[in-house]
DNA sequence: CACAGTCAAGAGCGGTGCTCTCGAATTTGT
DNA sequence: ACAAATTCGAGAGCACCGCTCTTGACTGTG
């Protein structure tokens, strides 16, 4: 908190905070649709009115706890991919990392990647963080691009032009310089993990691959052989 | 309407139908939570309190609803895995039903795979009807299997004993005598495609994949490959 | 024809998001 | 230092929600 803050200003910046723990608090315990303002506020001790001051709606709440989680889930993912010597050490921890994170978070997980809020609809602030993850990701395969080692095998069909046009956008952003062939490999790959993760989080694996340890695993390395990591 | 109920019982099999048909509208047009008992019963003509004579809660009129959404979806992919005539065709056009079925239907797909309703635990009556999906996927690769068709290309990582007794689960009920590393490969192809459409219908792919027609079309054909369909 | 079962309707409970007003507290400008 | 401007919490209230219970009318059957 620094000190050339009003009180007003510090009192606001803590009952903000606050009000967005409680609100992670009651997100982890009923899920999205379960968040009340009024009981967040009720918790808190205020009136349900009163938290207008802070969040103008319902939605604004919900894109607050959407941000933090998307920059908490891209921190989580970032700093195991700085882990590990090769690229395909690197893929392996930052996967195990996402799914470590959304098993341990998994409303979070929920509200940013799950089906999205009924008339919930993101705004410009979140695509940023939001972007943090798929980064992350890709930047392991521009790495393992520029360092030469990486080696795909199988055959790979022909690329429309619009494909390539498409690739392109994502090359120029996060991983320039990566073929179009590899880049594509390497999105295949990331929705891959996503679809296990979701799977599993919504329950989908019950009766069968539980835990899914181990059909993750195998499935994140087969997924590096697919890619061309090492 | 067969012809052997009574004047009641009639009326109530009609009014069950008319209720679910107003649901899934508004299920089209406001998503799972915008589904309001209130609402369906005002566009019905009658007042709530009535709906619940047909379905005892929200909860119940949901799992009915998902229900019938299992199966359409269900019945969709499992015609279109019967045209073809190799695998890979099969497969192919299966991938593609699956993806029309998910883009007309967006909000009963992010109703049955999507993240779960908040406090919504879904009974026994929907297992069978989701399995319909992933049986029929399985269903190509146990016969290509049969017709000795299937050559896998890439490294395979070793099967944990704990994986292998998961994979041979799935195998008695689903595709008897195909050998886990290869279904193991299917139900990674299987997530995958999940993957992808889950993406693309939460908008994932907003700036990047948009259409995302030539990346799955892309994808699904790298699966093939991968799992070793022709 | 009467009785048992079924039905729609209405009132009502506790909950929700959200708006508006009002008085008190705090910050700011002179 | 004091008045003006701003910010804040509290309360009442609106319209909506899921759900329960009771009441009175209707239907099918013995």
């Amino acid at each position: 908190m620094p000190a050339h803050l009003t009180a007003r200003e510090r009192a606001r910046a803590e009952l903000t905070a606050a009000i967005k723990d409680e609100a992670r608090r009651q997100l982890g315990l009923r899920g999205a649709d379960g968040l009340s303002l009024r009981a967040v506020a009720r918790e808190l001790g205020m009136v349900s009115s009163a938290l207008y001051r802070y969040f103008p709606s319902r939605d604004d709440l919900l894109t607050a706890l959407i941000i933090d989680a998307y920059n908490a889930v891209g921190a989580a993912v970032e700093t195991a991919a700085e882990r590990g010597s090769t690229p395909g050490e690197r893929w392996r921890i930052a996967c195990a990392a996402l799914r470590t994170w959304a098993r341990e978070h998994p409303h979070e997980y929920a509200l940013i990647y799950g089906s999205p809020v009924p008339g919930y609809r993101a705004p410009q602030d979140t695509v940023t963080p939001a972007s943090r993850v798929p980064t992350a990701f890709l930047g392991i395969v521009h790495d393992a691009w520029q360092a030469g080692t990486i080696e795909q095998a199988g055959p790979a069909p022909e690329l429309t032009p619009r494909l390539r046009e498409q690739l392109d956008t994502i090359a120029n952003h996060l991983a320039p310089g990566v073929p179009q062939e590899v880049l594509a490999r390497g999105v295949i790959a990331w929705t891959q993990v996503y679809g296990m993760l979701s799977f599993e989080l919504t329950g989908q694996f019950v009766g069968t691959f539980e835990p899914a340890d181990d059909f993750f695993a195998n499935a994140v390395e087969q997924l590096a052989s697919f890619v061309g990591l090492s």
